[in-house]
DNA sequence: GGTCAACTTGACCGATCGGTAAAGTGCGCC
DNA sequence: GGCGCACTTTACCGATCGGTCAAGTTGACC
């Protein structure tokens, strides 16, 4: 019934890149339109505000990324392995991100959360489900780690939450100093706050 | 020669309050000349625009903070204890602005370079000073605890990165999930990264 | 092929944005 | 005590903000 649209596809591309390049406060509604090609009646017709479509966009651009994570946490692949991976992924999605546009753009959920935590409630919770998500990745990895008796550590799912501390703050730092080479620290600093009782051969 | 005036004191810290609680993009030079009850025309006195307010806010912010964090990495105090001093810092300072607004705020100037790095020069350029700052105090307790045979760490500038990215992280977590206990954490955290060799004995 | 709902279009809203202009005011200083 | 400059006051600017509305247009479905 009715007719059909990809506006509302392309409304959540447009704000997801816009405010990841930028920041939620610094694009405007008009500004999300114009790089969608679509009118600003459109938008109010997919999305009841601003806010809501940030929230859309941050949950499509998980559901797209989710593979990407799930290939990489894989319980098959052996728990150092899936954090050195993930540490690479980090790098690399930074370093592709600042030869496109010039700047480390950082992690889209902690800048939404660093920047919208006190004043919008809806963006901070999704921030927390992101979080979340993040975690059980982590946590998993570290338990089965733990079960190896290749890391040395006592509660995992803190431990998840000082790796986790370690992501964000280091892309966070890396976007500070708009360089992308920061993410390279990221492998060893996990190593050591994991206590890694095997060193992790290089990768051809 | 001409009148005197504190207005421009009255800016600086309605600008840093509201800034700090809020976000730089959700504050306005309205609501900050209402916050020091000064009229706009004044503001443009002092200051050329919103953006240098800004910087100058923090540039006093850290004049304002600094005896404190002279006293806590004073090279008098053993190594161990100054991160422990600073860690419960963190914690208290958080946990002090969440009785008071009903949100975890999070480091003023890791916000303004997670929301702006990417548009301000000035800014990002200010939130660089601040890492800077910070690195210098966390490396020279670092260098004095492997002088001291207390903690174990090849590179100190590179393990103050580490520690640093724990405190950004961590403080950013506890802002997303809105509790400052989230910041209980440092301690042990730091602990590891730089597996101290001793236990710290509680403070009374 | 007609119908109806889904979607588009473009004009429009009042409020607010960062910033400006210029006249006025009062205090430090000689 | 009065000169001159630092500061205040107020009105104002054009642009842009997030959001609305009602009249179109189109395509999926019966």
């Amino acid at each position: 019934m009715g007719r059909t649209s990809d506006a509302r596809e392309k409304l959540l591309n447009a704000a997801l890149d816009l405010i990841w390049t930028s920041s939620y406060g610094g694009v405007s509604v008009d500004d999300i339109c114009e790089r969608a090609g679509v009118h600003k009646g459109s938008f109010y017709h997919f999305f009841p505000s601003k806010s809501d479509l940030a929230v859309a966009a941050y949950e499509t651009h998980w559901q797209t990324a989710r593979p990407d994570l799930d290939r990489i946490f894989c319980p098959d692949v052996h728990p150092l392995e899936r954090l050195q991976q993930c540490c690479i992924r980090l790098h690399d999605g930074q370093q592709r991100k600042f030869q496109e546009y010039g700047f480390v753009v950082g992690c889209p959920y902690a800048n939404a959360g660093s920047e919208l935590a006190t004043q919008d409630s809806k963006i901070r919770a999704k921030a927390q489900e992101m979080r979340d998500r993040w975690l059980q990745y982590l946590a998993q990895t570290i338990r089965d780690g733990v079960e190896l008796g290749v890391m040395d550590v006592d509660q995992p799912d803190v431990a998840a939450q000082q790796v986790y501390s370690c992501f964000l703050g280091t892309l966070l730092q890396a976007k500070i100093l708009n360089d992308p080479a920061i993410l390279l620290q990221l492998e060893p600093t996990v190593r050591r706050l994991l206590r890694f009782r095997e060193p992790l051969a290089a990768v051809a």
